[in-house]
RNA sequence: CGGGGCGUGGCGCAGCCUGGUAGCGCGCACCGUUCGGGUCGGUGAGGCCCCCGGUUCGAAUCCGGGCGCCCCGACCA
């Protein structure tokens, strides 16, 4: 069945000259995808193996918590979307029938799946229900980007969890979370489940999956009990030498000297101990000056989940007659609303003087001026958590997340239920995603060397790459034709490498597609009545005695899964 | 959306500046050779030089427009 001879594994000596990321590289030379346009690819057989194991452990886990598959279709009617508000998303691809009415191409499916259960829930007895699907999304990213790792379209698992209110919302999410655990486990990446902003998506709470790796487009910020993407992850600031409080603020001259770099150097002073003056002017049309330390930046998102709104910085002219020039803004004197970083603390602090070429010294929040206190700087490496673990920062790979969607969908969409006192509730939702080709990208990223992939073993495209070094007409032909009769029939699944060529390049074509074990047949083996067996990854041979043959291989296939 | 780069047999590239009818390596086919780490030699097939228009006796090359792809940033249910 698997007889490299007759499969269509077209590998490649070079990766693709535009290839940058690790995984899109190795996935095109293994030849197990390849690209048909922008963000949008083929998986070709091998790859395909792998992308339906990775399918096949979710779709195991899901049913173990009681979840049912079903399928929904992804070119859909405009009007839902509509309902919902989402129909004016830049990335959902719209287009119209013949008869010329508006259709889109599902880039998720709250909107589909809420729609029927509008139609088909109408008591609370039919609730809980936890349905999934993996289904094509169709999404018109700005960029795709390496490989594999953003397309426009992509096989989602995605699941939605249905409940009468939000302690039931807090079950099945539970559920969730459990069988997304077992499933990261289950595939062999490391990974974190980190706490993540809810976006555009509303809701209460939200996790991601983040698989750590060097094409990671994310920040993880990471502890021994922490974990938390860049965008909301919270913590303690590392102190600094703090300069001696003043009675009041006092001026000095800064002729020309903008940055926090240019005005601490020239104090003499960490740029802890500066602060940094930031006017932003949110959606609705609020100006707002927001302070952190010099040596902070301001986190948009953490800004935006404070404020309530998002926010844009502001124009200069928008700045001028409120605030001094740029580079002198701060906030004494300042009549604005003001904003302060809780990491600014104490006295003795350096600001702008609001007019050119000064900065106070020995400002102290409160006493020089007022403020409302939020948490709205980007943590940094070094920084504590509350158990006075230091912060590490990692690039990540987002392979799954999870949102506590209320009735963000259910309202609109007038999904309803009679609760037992005959009142109508709207349907308390969840929404959960998995990409299996971002695990599949993140596993090509974690466990590769310099020789190619190395796959775990419940995610590789076979358990055995059996290599036969003989010639045709050669008895070690006849073994490894009996060899890989054997191993099908006790059902595993084994790549046949019989082409007719020469040893290195089948040997160095199953180093590069990675299956966990790699059994060489060939005459110098023979010779001493072994087959011999190398587990890729680990290094570790094994001499395997011809007359132990496929029974010592299985075990050795069941050792490493 | 801003910035940068690229587009020439299947893959990787040279040729373009300085116009003269397309070349290299790998791969592929065949013959021989070799056979435990991408053997070696020979023969051969394969190209609308991204597209359209212009300049010119003549355009892969110069000019204009378009399309496609990649990278950085912005963005990212």
């Amino acid at each position: 069945m698997a007889r490299l001879s007759r499969t269509l594994l077209p590998t490649l000596k070079d990766p693709p000259a535009d290839a940058e990321a690790v995984s899109h590289k190795l996935l095109v030379r293994a030849g197990m995808v390849r690209q048909m346009g922008s963000g949008l690819w083929t998986w070709l057989p091998a790859g395909w193996r792998t992308h339906r194991k990775v399918e096949a452990i979710i779709r195991e886990e899901l049913d173990r918590i009681g979840a049912q598959e079903l399928s929904m279709p992804v070119l859909q009617p405009a009007e839902l979307w509509q309902a919902t508000g989402r129909y004016d998303i830049d990335e959902l691809f719209k287009l119209e029938d013949r008869k010329g009415s508006p259709m889109v191409l599902a880039m998720t499916h709250e909107e589909c799946v809420t729609g029927h259960m509008a139609r088909e829930v109408r008591s609370y007895r039919d609730l809980p229900r936890i349905v999934y699907q993996f289904q094509v999304k169709e999404r018109d990213e700005p960029r795709p980007r390496a490989g594999v790792l953003r397309t426009r379209e992509f096989v989602m698992k995605d699941a939605y969890s249905f409940d009468r209110d939000s302690e039931g919302l807090e079950h099945s999410y539970g559920l969730c979370v459990e069988a997304y655990d077992r499933i990261f486990d289950r595939t062999g990446l490391r990974w974190y489940r980190v706490e993540s902003d809810v976006g555009m998506m509303g809701g209460s709470g939200a996790h991601e999956y983040m698989a750590p790796c060097a094409a990671g487009e994310d920040t993880i910020a990471i502890a021994p009990d922490y974990a938390a993407n860049l965008e909301v992850a919270s913590a303690l600031p590392q102190g600094f030498e703090r300069p001696p409080a003043l009675e009041g603020p006092e001026a000095v001259d800064t002729p020309g000297l903008k940055t926090v770099e240019e005005v601490s150097a020239a104090l003499g002073l960490d740029p802890g101990a500066l602060i940094k003056s930031v006017p932003v002017v949110t959606d609705s049309g609020d100006f707002i000056l927001v302070l952190v330390r010099g040596d902070h930046q301001v986190n948009q998102v953490k800004l935006a989940n404070a404020l309530g709104e998002a926010s844009r910085p502001a124009r200069e002219d928008e700045i001028a007659g409120k605030l001094g020039p740029p580079g002198f803004i701060g906030p004494v004197g300042a009549e604005v609303r003001i904003v302060k970083d809780e990491a600014i603390s104490g006295g003795g602090l350096v600001t702008g003087a609001n007019r050119p070429d000064a900065h106070l010294r020995g400002v102290e929040p409160g006493r020089d001026f007022e403020y409302e206190q939020m948490d709205v700087r980007t943590v940094v490496r070094g920084d504590l958590t509350e158990s006075g673990d230091e912060i590490t920062l990692e690039p990540a790979i987002e392979v799954a997340n999870i949102f506590k969607l209320g009735t963000r969908y259910s309202e609109p969409l007038g999904a309803t239920y009679l609760d037992p006192d005959g009142r109508e509730q709207p349907i308390v939702m969840g929404s959960y995603g998995i990409g299996p080709a971002r695990i599949v990208a993140a596993a090509a990223e974690q466990l590769s060397d310099e020789h190619g992939l190395v796959w775990p073993a419940d995610i590789a495209p076979w358990q055995v790459h059996l290599v036969s070094l003989a010639k045709a007409g050669e008895e070690a032909t006849e073994v490894a034709d009996r060899l890989y009769g054997e191993l099908t029939d006790a059902g595993m699944e084994v790549l046949y490498d019989d082409r007719d060529a020469g040893p290195g390049q089948k040997l160095t074509d199953a180093e590069l597609l990675g299956c966990p074990l790699r059994v060489v047949v060939g005459r110098r083996g023979l010779a001493e009545g072994i087959f011999e067996v190398s587990e890729r990854g680990t290094g570790v041979d094994h001499k395997v005695p011809v007359e132990q043959g496929s029974d010592a291989i299985i075990a050795l296939a069941g050792d490493r899964a």
